[in-house]
DNA sequence: TGGGGTTAT
DNA sequence: ATAACCC
């Protein structure tokens, strides 16, 4: 059962050669309602849908233990319940409740440990993969949303459409704002078949992955992130253009705009702007001579609903990374047992990347009363007869990259002093495909890993462990 | 507030 | 190295 989910697809795809203008422009709207051929790329208008999978974690532990389906269940880390299924939701239980609250609001509450993110970390990356195989071009915006630039997908199947059936065209799912469709509008033309791809994705989703979400389809990744949480969960909505201000006029403050934080909604407040139209209306000089003149108009022309930013392809992550946080930590033994912890992890995951980081980086959080949020970290190279060994197996590469990870450690931290950290995380990052060896040069042939060494598959790094027997 | 990520300065 | 943003 698939509650929420629209009838499929009209189907649109495999046609004959032709299509309405003979495959040499597109139709496009002229003021009268009639048709006209137009020269290629002369419309800048994009096709873009936001994927929004539902409370991610949650929809993860319970593919993984089909027991709790139907009970209410919240993913915890540390003391916080990150997020809930929906039975929860029902309950009260909200995104990022305390424990003890939810607890409260709901005894019944099933709670799975979600600090390890390993197996949402792989999910996640075949949702990318799976909408990668619609079109290329895919943006990845966390573990559980993602952009897709429809534009030249659209394209073609409008290429393969016969003009009878351009009449009897539709979307699927929501029209935002219930707003009237006119097929005589090519963009109206154009984010419906947006839709229709749209809910193919939800479809192959569910399908392949056993997972459900929420898309919206709109002309720039702005407002077709906005849209797609119109209509939850397991819903898709699609925004035409006459639509836009009605969208982001429903906004209550500029905070809930993408692209406007914490702290800049905390700057426009001192200035008396909390609304859309706050933003919209404000003197641009002035924003630019408060917030620079890069946040200043690039926040003014979100306010008006534009975003030219393109949808960039996320490709391999650039960094992996492992934290921990904690009440205290206030020695150096007590870090260095997290560090070698963390990192064992990370050796493991970018073992199986493939590539190699080329630098290293510790970051901490000291304790205190306010300012808790900021971090502080030290990073430097990883020595290339360091990087040489990740992944070959048996040499030990620990002892060295914890060694480097101290002296980070030590640079920051005055291990003289008393200190009271409550977080620790290392990053692996700066990542090259190979060696950067190429072939035919001295280096390749003085190179182990490159022209002798056979890959085997995963190794695992253990922690060496003085208690552990044989 | 967790355990991640990204880009800009 | 930090600060801002995103989830």
């Amino acid at each position: 059962m698939r509650p929420g989910l629209r009838s499929p697809a009209a189907s649109l795809g495999v046609n004959e050669k032709g299509g309405a203008d003979g495959g040499q422009g597109r139709t496009e709207a002229r003021g009268g309602g009639g048709l006209r051929v137009v020269p290629e790329g002369s419309s800048s208008s994009r096709v873009i849908v936001h994927v929004d999978l539902d409370c991610f974690y949650a929809q993860v532990e319970m593919i993984s233990n089909p027991e709790l389906k139907g009970k209410p269940l919240g993913v915890q880390q540390k003391y916080l319940v990150v997020t809930c299924n929906y039975e929860a939701r029902k309950l009260g239980v909200k995104k990022l409740m305390n424990v003890r609250d939810a607890k409260e609001k709901c005894p019944q509450l099933v709670l799975v440990n979600g600090e390890d993110l390993t197996r949402y970390r792989e999910m996640s990356y075949k949702v990318t993969e799976l909408l990668e195989e619609f079109s290329p071009v895919v943006e990845r915006l966390g573990f559980d949303e993602n952009f897709v630039d429809l534009t030249e997908m659209v394209e073609k199947r409008l290429q393969q459409l016969q003009s009878d059936e351009l009449s009897a065209l539709t979307g699927s799912g929501h029209v935002y704002n219930n707003q009237y469709i006119n097929l005589h509008d090519i963009v109206h033309i154009r984010l419906l078949v947006g839709s229709q791809i749209a809910a193919e994705m939800r479809e192959a989703m569910y399908n392949q992955l056993g997972l459900t979400g929420c898309a919206g389809v709109a002309s720039n990744k702005l407002l077709a992130k906005l849209v797609s949480g119109i209509f939850k969960p397991n819903q898709q909505t699609v925004l035409l253009p006459e639509s836009s201000q009605v969208l982001i006029q429903s906004l209550s403050h500029v905070k809930e705009m993408p692209g406007i934080g914490y702290k800049t909604a905390k700057r426009l407040e001192a200035l008396g702007i909390s609304s859309v139209l706050d933003l919209q209306t404000f003197s641009p000089k002035i924003l630019e001579k408060e917030l620079g003149i890069s946040v200043a108009q690039r926040i003014q022309k979100l306010s008006f609903g534009e975003d030219n930013s393109p949808v960039t392809p996320s490709g391999p992550p650039q960094s992996f990374s492992e934290e921990d946080s904690f009440k205290k930590c206030s020695s150096e033994v007590e870090a260095k047992n997290k560090i070698e912890e963390l990192l064992a992890s990370l050796l493991n995951r970018v073992c199986q990347d493939g590539r190699k980081p080329h630098t290293i980086r510790l970051i901490i959080r000291r304790y205190s009363s306010e300012n808790h949020c900021s971090r502080e970290s030290r990073q430097c190279p990883i020595p290339s007869h360091v990087i040489q060994k990740l992944g070959t197996g048996n040499c030990d590469v620990m002892t060295p990259m914890v060694d480097i990870l101290m002296k980070l450690f030590r640079n920051m931290v005055n291990v003289k002093m008393p200190f009271h950290l409550t977080l620790l995380s290392v990053c692996l990052c700066n990542l090259k495909a190979l060696n950067t060896a190429k072939k035919g040069t001295i280096d390749y042939y003085l190179t182990p890993s490159l022209s002798t060494t056979s890959r085997s598959g995963k190794r695992s790094f253990k922690m060496k462990d003085s208690h552990m027997e044989d």
